[in-house]
DNA sequence: TTGAATATGTTATAACATAACATTATACAC
DNA sequence: GTGTATAATGTTATGTTATAACATATTCAA
């Protein structure tokens, strides 16, 4: 096998797929969830696993007032602040991701690893969203950063372009 | 000189030092926008080059509430409208980025070239904030984003950290 | 069981951004 | 120069995202 093979195999997991089996990633997501906060030591309590399902109601990013109108539609009280709380303890435990430019909230796909260093395709036709996790591109940043002389706390990387099924659909 | 060392001297411009004369940014920042809005056949007018003035007030991204503050601070009437207007104009013509993870907007340090590919590293300290322009890094990403068959429109690259002068101060 | 810490409820408002339509300026064709 | 199309700006209203501040309730351990 090739270098260039290899880095592509480890680069590379599959971008999900339209017609995946998405309530196991869900499940999956849940399951880890509660291993986390459990290790932790902090409380994954309704509201929390509530607005952690409703981020994993699929792999687009969501916004808080559309998790807040789910949890209103059945005519709920739920206020804006609750949400936000919620996605605040879900972020600080790495379980949920900010997508920056979309003003949007995704579920962790690396539950636990390296939750700060992530990285996120955007596809601007289905607004699927992947987590990229290149080891590459990671060392690329760390080493063009510290060239500047600048000491890295976190990044944000989104690319915003078609994803595969899409660009294979048109 | 070695590879290493030639890449580091190509990927590292200064850092944007304290005491710089930054009258001087100012003035060839204006100067260049006026040439690429020539060469474009594009309107530099009034409004759109007092908000470019204010973006390049500092090297600090500023909010588009803030120009419009600096604006209305003498009795003016200017509407929100109008400075977003500006604001979109100067993007759309490679002059000014949009730094999402503030929300907030910095003059173009590289008018001209290759508008979209911009990175940024951006101090929790003092808020300055520089382009990063790293031939590795966008190779890299280019490489890690299409070994996942995505194909890129554009990026959004924002690195939060500590710049060299803070560091040094601290 | 009481006190400290954590979590949630509630109300209000801040901060960021755009829709929709009216008016004015510019340019260029005739 | 006049008409007309396009671009730019003005104006009003509203939409969208996020947080401040303070009250109440729950949990858990000493």
């Amino acid at each position: 096998m090739s270098q260039a093979a290899k880095r592509k195999t480890a680069d590379a997991p599959a971008f999900p797929k339209p017609g995946h089996n998405h309530a196991h990633c869900t499940k999956e997501a849940l399951r880890k969830a509660e291993a986390i906060c459990a290790a932790r030591k902090t409380k994954l309590t309704d509201i929390r696993r509530q607005v952690l399902e409703a981020v994993w109601r699929s792999h687009v990013p969501v916004g808080a007032y559309d998790i807040l109108a789910q949890f209103n539609a059945g005519g709920g009280r739920v206020a804006p602040m609750a949400v936000y709380r919620a996605l605040e303890f879900l972020m600080d435990n790495g379980l949920v991701h900010r997508i920056a430019s979309l003003n949007a909230y995704i579920g962790c796909a690396h539950m636990g690893a390296d939750h700060h260093a992530a990285q996120f395709l955007i596809c601007r036709s289905c607004g699927t969203t992947a987590e990229l996790e290149s080891a590459p591109l990671n060392r690329a940043l760390t080493q063009a950063v510290a060239a500047r002389g600048f000491t890295i706390d976190s990044q944000i990387v989104e690319i915003i372009g078609v994803c595969p099924h899409c660009r294979d659909a048109s």
